[in-house]
RNA sequence: GCGCCUGUAGCUCAGCUGGAUAGAGCAACGGACUUCUAAUCCGUAGGCCGCAGGUUCGAAUCCUGCCAGGCGCGCCA
C-alpha cells in the first residue's frame, strides 16, 4: 500500500518537528496532526503544531511555524502553505491534486476504505445475549444492530471478529420459563389452573405450550416427577425461543459465529473448576456483605459466605460466587465464560450490554484481571435504553406484563433498512427515543430514505447517460482535475476521508460514525447535483462528473454494507 | 448515600479525543421542477453549549463542585 498525500504530508512535517527537537529537552515529541479546516479560505489542510511546539521551544507560535516552513520538503502536489491565526500552518493543494483518488475508489470497489492486516489479534465480540425466555424487544434490537455494525466496521479495518451470542440458559429464569409453560399446557389440556403474576404471561409461552403438546403427548409430563418435568420443559422452551431469537436476527440480518450456552459451563465442570481455582490462589474468603446502600431492605440478615476479593482488582464490594443453596451465581458463571473465551485465545474481547447492566462492569472486569493479570479486560459498551413512544406517548415495554414490543414486529413495520440505519444513527451512549409512527413514516424524518435516495439518483443519472448511449471512458482517461466546483471539491474530501472515518470509527467503537459520514456524503452528493449538471455536451467534464458520481455511489453503497442496509439503484 | 451515562437551536441529534465565525434534520418563513428522480436543493430566522469556578495562547470539548434526567447498587440474570 502506497502512502496516501495525507500522509505524505504529514511525515514531511513530522521531520522537521523531530529535528527541531533534537537540541531540547522534550519527554515526547508531539505528533502532527492535519485536519480538514471548515472555512475553505484556511486551505486544503491545517495544522496546529507550531502551537504544541512554542511551548518547548520557548519561541512564540508564529515564529516556530515560520522555522517549520523553512525547512519542510512538502510533496509536489503542494500549492503552498501560509501562515495563519494564532500559529496554524495552512496547506493549499494545486488543483486536482487529490482527485485522482477517486479513480482508486472505482479500482478498489467494495474493497475501498477496507485494510487488510491478517495478522492482527483476534477479538471476540459478543452482543446481545437476550434471555432465552422470549423474543427480542426492540431495546435488545440497538445492541443488536450497534454490534453487528461494530463487527463489519472492525473487520472492514483488519481486525478478526467473532461474534458471540451468550445463552443465558441457567439460573432461575429459566425455572420460572417452564412453569409458565407447564400452566399454559395444562391450561390447553383444559385444566382449571391460576396464572400467578410469577410467570411469564406472553402469547408467544402459549405457542411454545402447543409445540411441545403437538410433538409430545401431555401424560408424558405428567406422569415425570415435578424437578425432571421442568428440567426437561426448560430446554424445550430455550430451544423454542433461541429459534425464534434466531429467525428474528435474521430478519434483521445478524449471523453469529458462536452461540455460547451458559449451561454447558456448569455441566462441563468449568464453573466448579473456575472457583476452584481461585480458592487455590486464595482470592476467596470467608465473610459478611454489609446491606446494600440506597433503597430499603426489609429483612436484612447477614449471612456468612465464601467471597471473591474483587476489591483487590478494583470492585467497590466483594461478590459473592456461591449462593446459600450451594448453586453458582450467575456472575460465577460469567466469569467462568470470560475465562473460557481466554482460553480459546481470545486476549482482546468486547461486550456490548445494556444500561441497566453498567453496575455489572467492574466486578468482571476485576475478575478477569485477577485471572489473567491483563489490566483492560473485557472492553465493556454500554448501550442505553430505548425509550418506546406511539406519537409521542410513553409506551412501557416489560416482559412481565406481555405488552412488550418485539423487535420483530417493528422490523416487519417499518422496514429492516429503517431499523438498522436509524438505531446507528446516535451514539450509544445517548438514549434513543423511538417513536413507533415516526420511525414507520415513510417520510423525509427517515434519513435512511435520504442516502438511499442519493444512491438511486446517481444510478438514474448512469441509467440515463446509457440511454442516451454515452459510453463510460477508460477511468485512466479522465481528466479529473476539470472537477473544480465549490460542490464538486466538498463531494470529493468527503468520499476521501472515507477510510479515514472508518478507522476512527473502529477504533474507537464508535460505529454510529458510519451513519453519520452517509448522511453528509448523501448531502454533499445532492448539494453537487442540483448545481453541476452531469450530462452535458462538454464531453471531458462529463466524463469527470460521470466518475466522480460512480465512486460515490460505490463509497455509499459500501458504508452501507457495514450497517446492514441495502443501496438500491431505484426508488 | 455511592457508581455509570446524559444535558448543545422550539424538537431529535452531530461537533472528527483542546483550535479559527458551534453545525445538520424536523418544525417556521421565503424561494427553485418544459432540463440527469423535488424522497431533492438554496436562502432567512432560531444558541448565557445545564450552572459556577479552574487549567492555558485557546474550552461545547479537560479538571472540581453544584443542578436536572436516565440506569444500577443482597446469594436476579
Amino acid at each position: 500500500m502506497t502512502l496516501s498525500l495525507k500522509d505524505l504530508i504529514t511525515q514531511a512535517l513530522q521531520d522537521v518537528v523531530s529535528d527541531l527537537l533534537a537540541d531540547v529537552e522534550a519527554n515526547k515529541t508531539p505528533s502532527v496532526i492535519l485536519t480538514r479546516p471548515k472555512q475553505k479560505e484556511h486551505g486544503d489542510y491545517a495544522v496546529n503544531i507550531a502551537m504544541p511546539l512554542a511551548g518547548l521551544l520557548k519561541q512564540n507560535p508564529r515564529q516556530v511555524a515560520e522555522t517549520i516552513l523553512a525547512k519542510v520538503q512538502f510533496p509536489d502536489a503542494v500549492e503552498s502553505a501560509d501562515i495563519a491565526g494564532p500559529g496554524f500552518i495552512n496547506i493549499k493543494l494545486k488543483a486536482g491534486g487529490e482527485s485522482d483518488i477517486i479513480k482508486d475508489i472505482l479500482n478498489q470497489a467494495e474493497a475501498y476504505g477496507c485494510v487488510d492486516n491478517s495478522n492482527s489479534d483476534r477479538v471476540n465480540l459478543e452482543f446481545i445475549s437476550a434471555n432465552p425466555t422470549g423474543p427480542m424487544h426492540v431495546g435488545h434490537g440497538r445492541g443488536a444492530v450497534v454490534g453487528d455494525s461494530l463487527a463489519n466496521v472492525m473487520k472492514a479495518r483488519g481486525y478478526q471478529v467473532h461474534k458471540e451470542y451468550y445463552i443465558n440458559d441457567a439460573g432461575t429464569q429459566i425455572g420460572v420459563l417452564a412453569n409458565s409453560v407447564w400452566l399454559r399446557m395444562q391450561e390447553l389440556q383444559g385444566i382449571d389452573i391460576t396464572f400467578p403474576d410469577s410467570a411469564y404471561p406472553g402469547d408467544y409461552i402459549i405457542e411454545i405450550a402447543k409445540e411441545i403438546l403437538e410433538s409430545k403427548n401431555f401424560a408424558h409430563f405428567e406422569a415425570m416427577d415435578e424437578t425432571s418435568r421442568l428440567q426437561e420443559l426448560g430446554t424445550l422452551a430455550v430451544a423454542a425461543n433461541m429459534a425464534m431469537i434466531r429467525s428474528d436476527l435474521k430478519q434483521v440480518g445478524i449471523e453469529f459465529d458462536q452461540y455460547f450456552s451458559e449451561k454447558t459451563l456448569h455441566e462441563s465442570g468449568k464453573v466448579k473448576q473456575l472457583i476452584e481455582k481461585l480458592e487455590a490462589d486464595g482470592l476467596i474468603y470467608t465473610g459478611t456483605l454489609p446491606p446494600p446502600k440506597g433503597k430499603e431492605v426489609k429483612d436484612y440478615n447477614p449471612i456468612e459466605q465464601r467471597l471473591f476479593r474483587t476489591t483487590d482488582f478494583g470492585d467497590d464490594v466483594d461478590r459473592p460466587l456461591m449462593k446459600q443453596d450451594g448453586t453458582a451465581t450467575y456472575f460465577a458463571a460469567d466469569i467462568a465464560y470470560h475465562a473460557d473465551k481466554f482460553e480459546r485465545g481470545f486476549k482482546h474481547m468486547i461486550d456490548i450490554w445494556g444500561a441497566d447492566h453498567g453496575g455489572y462492569i467492574t466486578r468482571v472486569q476485576a475478575a478477569m484481571k485477577a485471572l489473567t493479570g491483563l489490566n483492560t479486560q473485557p472492553e465493556v459498551l454500554l448501550v442505553q435504553m430505548v425509550n418506546l413512544t406511539r406519537d409521542g406517548v410513553p409506551f412501557k415495554m416489560s416482559k412481565r406484563s406481555g405488552t412488550f414490543v418485539t423487535l420483530s414486529e417493528v422490523v416487519e413495520e417499518v422496514g429492516k433498512d429503517a431499523v438498522r440505519f436509524n438505531f446507528m444513527t446516535r451514539r450509544i451512549e445517548s438514549q434513543f427515543d423511538f417513536d413507533l409512527e415516526a420511525a414507520k413514516a415513510k417520510d423525509a424524518e427517515n434519513p435512511v430514505y435520504y442516502v438511499q435516495y442519493a444512491h438511486a439518483r446517481i444510478h438514474a443519472v448512469l441509467r440515463k447517460a446509457e440511454a442516451e448511449g454515452i459510453a463510460l471512458a477508460d477511468i485512466n482517461d479522465v481528466d479529473t482535475s476539470l472537477l473544480t466546483s465549490d460542490e464538486a471539491s466538498k463531494l470529493i474530501k468527503m468520499v476521501m476521508s472515507y477510510p479515514d472515518m472508518l478507522q476512527t470509527a473502529a477504533e474507537r467503537r464508535e460505529p454510529y460514525r458510519v451513519a453519520t459520514y452517509i448522511m453528509q456524503l448523501a448531502a454533499a452528493f445532492h448539494s453537487f447535483y442540483h448545481k453541476n449538471r452531469v450530462i452535458i455536451e462538454d464531453e471531458a467534464l462529463m466524463q469527470a462528473r460521470l466518475l466522480l458520481l460512480r465512486a460515490t455511489a460505490q463509497v455509499i453503497k459500501n458504508a452501507l454494507a457495514l450497517l446492514g442496509v441495502s443501496a438500491p439503484e431505484a426508488m
